[in-house]
DNA sequence: ATAAACCTTAGAGTACACTCCAAGGTCAAG
DNA sequence: CTTGACCTTGGAGTGTACTCTAAGGTTTAT
C-alpha cells in the first residue's frame, strides 16, 4: 500500500504520515524499488491504533508511550498501561477545571452586561475587568 | 516606573513586558533620557486590566479587541463588548465539551483496566484501542 | 509520447505565549 | 573607579501537530 493510498482509506494527508514517521509513530519498514513508501496490513492496524488514541484525548509523545508498549507486550504490565491512562485522565481534569473557572468568570460577565446600544463607558464587563482583585492563573 | 519595577509589582517578567508591546498591548509612551522605558500609573491599571482578562481565560488577541474598547470607550457600545465575551465563553464551553468527551472515554479504558502486574498482552485499555470504531476528529 | 496523478526530500511556515541569549549601554553604591 | 544591578536590541528557541512549498522523480492512462 502507498502512502496515498493508507491515508485515503483513514483519512488523514500524506503529509500526516510523514509526519509520524518522522516522529516515530509508523514507520514502514519497506520501500518499493523507486523509494515509494510501502506500507502493510499490520501498519494500517498500527495507524487506527494511533488515531484512536488521538481521539480518546491521547497527545503523541502519550501515544508513543503506548505503542512501545503494543509493540512488545509481553515485557510491559497492565500497570504501566493504566498508569499513563490515570495521568492523562488526571490532566484532563484538571484542565477542565480550568476551563470551568474560565466559564463560570466569563458567564458572570456577560450575564451583568447588558449587551445594548449604550456606550461602553459604563460597560460592566469592562470596568468589572478594571476592579476585580487578584488574577492567579 | 522602569520596567523591571512594573514587572515586579504585578510579578510577571520584563521579558513579557517587551513581548507585549510587541504585540500591542502596552506600550510606555516615553522613554527616559537613556532609553530606559517608562510606565505610568495608567499603564499599571492597563497592564492590570489585561493581567485580568487573561485570568478569566481571553487569549491576547482577544485582549486586544478589549483594548481598543477600554481606551476609546465611548466610540463602541455594550453590545460589542459583551459579543466579544460571549463569543469567548462558547469556545470555552465547546473546549469543556471536548475535554468531558476525552474524560469519559479515559475514564471507561482506566477502569476497565485490573492495572496489575500482569503481562499488557491482555491488556483491555490496548485490545479496546485497537477494536474500537471510529475516531472523529 | 505525453499528461495527469502520484511519489520523493529538505526545509519553512502556522498559532500561541512566552523565554532565553548575546552584546552592549547606564546607573547607584562603596 | 569599579562592581553589580539594571536597562537596551534583535533574534533564536520552546512545544504541539501539523501544513505547505519547491524542485524534482515515477507511474499510469490515453
Amino acid at each position: 500500500m502507498k502512502i496515498g493510498e493508507l491515508a485515503k482509506r483513514l483519512s488523514i494527508s500524506t503529509d500526516t504520515l510523514r509526519y509520524y514517521e518522522q516522529h516515530g509513530l509508523l514507520s514502514p519498514s519497506e520501500r518499493t524499488e523507486s523509494g515509494y513508501r510501502a506500507y502493510s496490513k499490520e501498519h494500517e492496524l498500527q495507524l487506527r491504533f494511533i488515531l484512536r488514541a488521538k481521539a480518546v484525548g491521547f497527545s503523541l509523545s502519550e501515544i508513543h508511550e503506548l505503542l512501545k508498549i503494543r509493540i512488545d507486550k509481553q515485557h510491559y504490565q497492565c500497570e504501566e498501561v493504566k498508569s499513563i491512562t490515570v495521568a492523562k485522565l488526571d490532566l484532563v481534569r484538571e484542565r477542565i477545571a480550568e476551563l470551568q473557572r474560565f466559564e463560570q468568570s466569563l458567564n458572570l460577565l456577560a450575564e451583568q452586561c447588558c449587551g445594548g446600544k449604550e456606550p461602553a463607558q459604563a460597560c460592566t464587563i469592562l470596568t468589572t475587568l478594571e476592579k476585580l482583585d487578584g488574577y492567579s492563573r
